[in-house]
DNA sequence: TAGATTGTTAATCGATTAACAATC
DNA sequence: TAGATTGTTAATCGATTAACAATC
């Protein structure tokens, strides 16, 4: 429980340790050394081993460290280990994607209902048995049933109106994939999926290798 | 043209950059100062000098820097000056969504066919016109379609095969939507968008605000 | 010219890596 | 016990911030 300020790089890369540690306790792997899982990860294990340290010494001389000790503490530390009721603004394509996204509600997502102005789309229920409401009711909503976790996948134009309303309503986290930054208040998080920005970096990768290799680019 | 590698910390930072100077010069705004973008995008005066330097002097003293001529050198560093086409592969809700994704085609993304091996959605046609077609072919099809950008968007399990199908075709960049680390030859670049790595970050930071501000989460 | 603001160097801070004693 | 591998301290490296002279 030693909470004493994790980095923020370290964080970052918690999510990745969380995902090799589950691929290796479903391979049945039962223990690793902070070597082969840089190995594994692209890190060093000295690297692996200090950010380890940050929540205490969960390994063992010798030995290493155990697969699903450790991922099960990883877990700890993120919240996995529990199950948040979620809203989405916004039910068009990525809306609806997240919605149905299988893993989403593996890692303890409910994703309850989505809200939305289309009237296209307000009256419909997913699959999964999500009503997509009018947004109109988002307020009202919350009210009656809260959420810690609301999910912005509306157009950057409206972005931060959807989040204002989430955050009336109560919610404490917002997940946005608008490609704007939202401005909310101190006791609520924000975590970005700046889609377009991951693609930008993809492209710049892409030009800068080019150079590298002395490709020439084809026109059009 | 001033290549002079420009580091990981910058290379994340200038989407951002892009972003808000393409606002900006949609409001109409003229020129900006380091101080003033800074207030804006919540970093410091002096770190927004240092990383324009990186390509050269691009200010002017006494006067700041020229919103839209910076705007279009950014663009010009992250190769958003061209057009690229692009295969999906997997048109589940997440490959759906992101050829569907509007800012997209803007950037200079060109979807020109997606593949799955469901044949359900295979013999769709998407409304953009972009055709999905069976896996089968995606190598035949790249053969005869060249394309530099392949996207990712099939499950963990099988984003790899993906991946080398791509690779195998010719494709130089892939945007990855799987949990997985893609594992490719050095001519090839990849960007990794791990939606879950994402959210596990956002549930992390929520569990951190609730323990400073004494916030027990209920039960459920 | 005076004021503003960059470009750039130097100082600080933090993160990563290396090394090794502790210990399983 | 000997071998392996952690936990942890110290050294290095890189990124951020501060400061200020250059100059528009």
């Amino acid at each position: 429980m030693a909470s004493n300020k994790i980095s923020d790089a370290v964080i970052r890369r918690l999510p990745g340790y969380y995902r090799y540690l589950y691929g290796l306790e479903e391979q049945g792997v039962e223990r690793i050394s902070s070597q082969e899982l840089g190995q594994r990860m692209g890190l060093t294990a000295s690297q692996i081993r200090q950010d380890i340290n940050c929540f205490g010494a969960l390994g063992q001389q010798g030995y290493g460290y155990n697969v699903s000790e450790l991922r099960q503490y990883i877990a700890g530390v993120l919240g996995l280990d529990r199950r948040y009721r979620v809203v989405i603004v916004g039910a068009g394509n990525i809306g609806r994607a997240v919605a149905a996204y299988p893993s989403f509600q593996k890692r303890g997502m409910d994703v309850v209902a989505l809200f939305d102005v289309d009237p296209e789309l307000v009256g419909q229920t997913l699959p999964n048995g999500a009503p997509i409401l009018h947004a109109q009711g988002l307020k009202e909503y919350l009210g009656a049933h809260s959420c810690r976790v609301g999910i912005v996948a509306t157009p950057g134009q409206v972005a931060q109106e959807a989040a204002n309303m989430l955050v009336e309503g109560g919610v404490r986290a917002i997940w946005n994939f608008a490609p704007v930054d939202l401005k909310v208040p101190s006791h609520v998080v924000v975590n970005n999926v700046h889609l377009t920005d991951s693609l930008y970096v993809l492209l710049y990768k892409l030009k800068e290798k080019d150079l590298e290799l002395g490709v020439v680019e084809e026109g059009e």
